[in-house]
DNA sequence: AGAGTCAATTAGTATA
DNA sequence: TATACTAATTGACTCT
């Protein structure tokens, strides 16, 4: 029994089996299209493609978003900072450039960590205020920060990865810009989410082949329809339970809502 | 050499 | 507190 996920492999690339991810493939724009106002047709916010720019931005630092779910682009200034991959010089938010600080390769990072510490500021993350003295790293410790990317920027990386798996130097770049991310961080994003996916593509597929439970799938499909084919591609593999697809792809629900399911293309989910 | 990838791991954070 | 998720790190590798 095999299933219906797509590899991301470079064999499977190279073979054409999933070209639409291919390095450089500009026609993956034009696959990414079709979902540009996925957002909008939710809940009118308008989460944009990337000729949207600036309503992605509103989006992102919209306080309709709770809290919680924001990036910290509370107290800002404005700042410049060196782009790493472009060497420009970009003015930025205070949280863009702190992620910068610890997005940049380790040396450079270990670099700007010590530097900041002479400060008397460690930079530990977006959501750290530099004058609590509880943040204030213990000699020889350095505490990692972590990121908590919004659900706004989530979404939109979602989207951008079901379109094509891989970005160019270009498309990261931008996508990094409209997200407020730095470009390190949308391509180690990529990078997660791509491995996530083949890990839990292989996980499924292992479960599928071990597990007498699938079977039970037969029901899914009755009086004669096609529960999960769609006739702009959706595919969802019968022999991978609903559960198992929501873990693969936590925000399905976003491209295939009932609601929306005839006005958008979830081809490049799957 | 530098930038990219994958694979594996580490570690911060949220949640049950 | 254990667990899951995931951003970030590391190292090996490929390619230009």
């Amino acid at each position: 029994m095999t299933l219906s996920f797509s590899s991301f492999s470079i064999k499977d690339i190279l073979t054409g089996r999933d070209d639409r991810g291919k390095p450089g493939n500009r026609s993956t724009e034009e696959l990414c299209a079709p979902k540009r106002n996925i957002c909008t047709a939710q809940d009118g916010t308008g989460v944009p493609g990337l000729s949207h720019q600036d309503s992605l931005e509103s989006c992102i630092q919209s306080e309709r978003l709770p809290a919680d779910l924001r990036l910290s682009f509370g107290s800002r200034r404005s700042d410049t900072y060196s782009n790493e991959a472009t060497g420009e010089e970009t003015e930025r938010r205070e949280d863009s450039a702190d992620q910068q600080t610890h997005c940049m390769e380790p040396d450079k990072q270990r670099e700007k960590e010590a530097e900041a510490e002479e400060e008397g500021c460690h930079h530990s993350g977006e959501t750290v205020s530099c004058s609590s003295d509880e943040q204030q790293p213990r000699p020889g410790t350095k505490k990692r920060s972590r990121a908590a990317f919004s659900h706004a920027q989530v979404y939109e990386l979602e989207r951008r990865f079901n379109a094509q798996r891989y970005l160019s130097g270009p498309e990261r770049a931008d996508l990094a810009v409209a997200l407020k991310l730095t470009e390190t961080q949308v391509k180690i994003w990529f990078q997660n989410r791509r491995y996530k996916t083949k890990r839990r593509q292989m996980a499924a597929e292992l479960g599928a082949c071990s597990s007498p439970k699938t079977v039970a799938v037969k029901v899914l499909v009755r009086d004669n329809q096609k529960q999960y084919h769609h006739a702009n591609g959706v595919h969802i593999p019968l022999t991978v339970p609903l559960y198992q697809a929501y873990q693969c792809y936590p925000y399905l629900h976003c491209y295939c809502q009932p609601w929306s399911m005839s006005s958008m293309s979830c081809r490049g989910m799957l």
